[in-house]
DNA sequence: TCTAATCAGGACCGATCGGGTCCGATTAGG
DNA sequence: CCTAATCGGACCCGATCGGTCCTGATTAGA
């Protein structure tokens, strides 16, 4: 199904939350504090953070009154950056860079490394796409379902 | 990590192998006959050609001297049409198309349903790779591994 | 008609991974 | 110095998926 985790989906959640602090509370914000705010389960939160933080994209301050901070501003940082983070290098088949194990049918597969040509083209498609796009892209809706009538 | 299942992998081999009969011998081929070709175990193959025929790329034919035989030539089959024939439709989260399930969390959901953005592109991108263009891309790497030094 | 070869569909197991929980390490404040 | 709050890493469980096998339906040839 092509798809990237879930963890990847609540990382873009996170990051945008990140981001959209008032600005005058330090921008450090706890992984609980984000949980609720986003309603993804704390432990989740938690853990999209902590590889976020091993990514570099955001500042961890540990000890009490720690938290975490956002290091680039949205515009900067690609859909390919946060999928590269979570879950690992973007690649579509075992095929590809190291993950030689258990192709050594080299002289029969045909198409033998090829889904380079599809990574590079999904590469290029993740990296021109940046967390600000989708964060304004979802803001007239999101505007829409925060005013609902029910 | 953005993977598409092996199993797609395994049909584009197979769908190459079966674009590559000398086109003397009817152009149909077994089950048994392309697995031995591509060195894929049998019943991979089996279940492969099972869903490319569900998925109108292959015609099947049954019974004693059946076998499997390709429609459209490769030119005109997109990466797209193979995943979607192997994994369904591509949708990059659970949180597009009608995949709502769980998803009730709609006012906190900052970018709710913006991975279409993602998803758009990467289709495009998707549609734009046939399988001749991985296959030729693959040739001349195969020739070389063909004829190796060892 | 009968047999053999082949596809179609479903059931079954093992492996991998998403997702969640727990405990130890670190640091600001009293 | 001690406590409390928070991050970091290790562990575990359930679900999904890759891969295999088995049985039934279909059809060409003897």
């Amino acid at each position: 199904m092509l798809r990237v985790s879930k963890l990847t989906d609540y990382a873009v959640v996170v990051l945008v939350r990140l981001s959209a602090v008032p600005a005058c509370e330090a921008s450090v914000q706890t992984s609980p504090s984000i949980a609720t705010a986003t309603c993804v389960p704390e432990p989740t939160v938690a853990k999209v953070l902590k590889a976020l933080s091993a990514a570099g994209l955001v500042l961890s301050q540990r000890g009490a009154r720690g938290g975490y901070r956002l290091i680039r501003p949205l515009e900067t940082i690609s859909v390919a950056d946060v999928i590269a983070a979570i879950d690992g290098p973007i690649a579509l088949t075992a095929c590809v860079d190291g993950g030689l194990g258990g192709c050594d049918v080299r002289g029969v597969c045909a198409v033998k490394g090829r889904w380079d040509l599809v990574n590079d083209a999904i590469r290029q498609s993740l990296l021109s796409i940046t967390l600000a796009d989708m964060r304004d892209a979802a803001l007239p809706l999101s505007a829409s379902v925060l005013t609902p009538a029910e």
